[in-house]
RNA sequence: GGAGGGGUACCCGAGUGGCCAAAGGGAUCAGACUGUAAAUCUGACGGCUCUGCCUUCGGAGGUUCGAAUCCUCCCCCCUCCA
């Protein structure tokens, strides 16, 4: 069994993980293995605060631009990613630095996720349509007829769970196990959360890096975005900053306000970000506020490899 | 100077005598999260020694058993007329 080390570095939206792992490829010879459901899709650069392709020359990045915006991705088809992206990487004798923000994409990873049927586009569809017509109580009500237990993890007002539900127990036929088996996650885990002290210090950042997106170019980006016709379902038109964009493109707000939605649309998603991060009491948490901190984080992580390296104890392993 | 409209909790905004610590929305905070997750959803949101009490609806007085709501004066904002 393979016991190799394997970082993730996590933290809220504009945290600073981008530089902090930019430090890090000084000190150890890494591969960037991106965690974020944004960055998978190609032509979305500015807003996803991708990083350039220059940078990707200088330290090797996986799973970024691997979809259209046309497309969908999912955690477990992440877990299939990531997966061959470590595999390949400790074959090459470089530590795998899985870094982003998509917590679920983490957790999945780590703890496996149950055995369900793939996402039925044309199945949610016309459950979405049903909800439309009969009103989400209905399917919430179907869904407590067909699968109890499912129903009562699950907000009778959260069409997207439901709809999920009804779609697994639909394509199933019948009621999934409670629990299906994870597959294990065969290597080291040594978790990092990057984020400032201070909440106001990481919305300061907020603010200041989505005008620079504006700046250079968020708009452009979203007028070709919304020039590509996808369907209204798609994920991409649902992205922090693009949506509102959209918004903005269709005269339903001013640029204010796209200004204010897109910054507090960003705040949010940082905030349940670290609501995930505070849940996990493995990680080890590195301030990045000021100057110099990016390195300092970096020699932080270093040292704990290196730790983790040395002495891979018992005690030091995640309990999961 | 004249006529009218308005000042409500962090912001917008409803409320025109009791059912009002005051609808709704936004922001914020906290939380959930089993193949859309940068998604989706939930809760809190004046204060407290919290099944009750205290302070709030521009300010000061007044009417009333009772006022954000009625009256008087004052301050400020907007529109129109001069």
């Amino acid at each position: 069994m393979n016991e190799a080390p394997v970082v993730f570095l996590m933290g809220p939206t504009g945290a600073g993980k981008t530089a902090t792992v930019f430090a890090l490829s000084t000190l150890l010879p890494i591969d960037v293995i991106s965690v974020d459901a944004a960055q998978i899709y190609r032509g979305l650069n500015i807003g996803t605060a991708k990083p350039s392709l220059a940078e990707r020359r200088l330290v090797p990045h996986r799973l970024i631009d691997i979809r259209s915006v046309a497309e969908s991705y999912s955690a477990a088809a992440f877990c299939h990613d990531a997966r061959l992206a470590i595999a390949a990487s400790i074959r090459r004798q470089r530590l795998p630095v899985l870094v982003g923000g998509s917590s679920f994409y983490f957790r999945a990873l780590e703890q496996g996720l149950p055995d369900s049927p793939a996402a039925d586009p044309v199945l949610r569809a016309e459950l979405l349509a049903r909800a439309q017509r009969e009103g989400l109580p209905t399917l919430y009500r179907e869904l407590v007829r067909r699968d109890p237990e499912r129903a009562v993890h699950i907000a009778p007002t959260d069409p997207q769970r439901i709809v999920r539900a009804l779609e697994i127990v639909m394509v199933l036929g019948k009621v999934p196990p409670v629990s299906a088996p994870g597959t294990s996650f065969p290597y080291t885990v040594i978790k990092f959360a990057v984020s400032p002290r201070d909440r106001s210090e990481l919305h300061e950042r907020i603010a200041r890096r989505f005008k620079t997106m504006l700046a250079r170019g968020l708009i452009d980006e979203g007028i070709w975005l919304y020039g590509q016709s996808l369907a209204p379902t798609a994920p991409a038109l649902r992205l922090v900053g693009y949506r509102q964009v959209g918004e903005y493109l269709r005269d339903k707000i001013q640029y204010t306000d796209l200004v204010l939605q897109g910054t507090a649309a960003t705040r949010q998603l940082a905030k349940r970000q670290l609501t995930w991060l505070r849940n996990d009491p493995a990680v080890e948490w590195l301030d990045s506020s000021g100057i110099g901190s990016a390195e300092a984080c970096a020699t932080a992580i270093q040292e704990s490899v290196k730790r983790k390296r040395d002495h891979p104890s018992a005690g030091d392993r995640v309990p999961q």
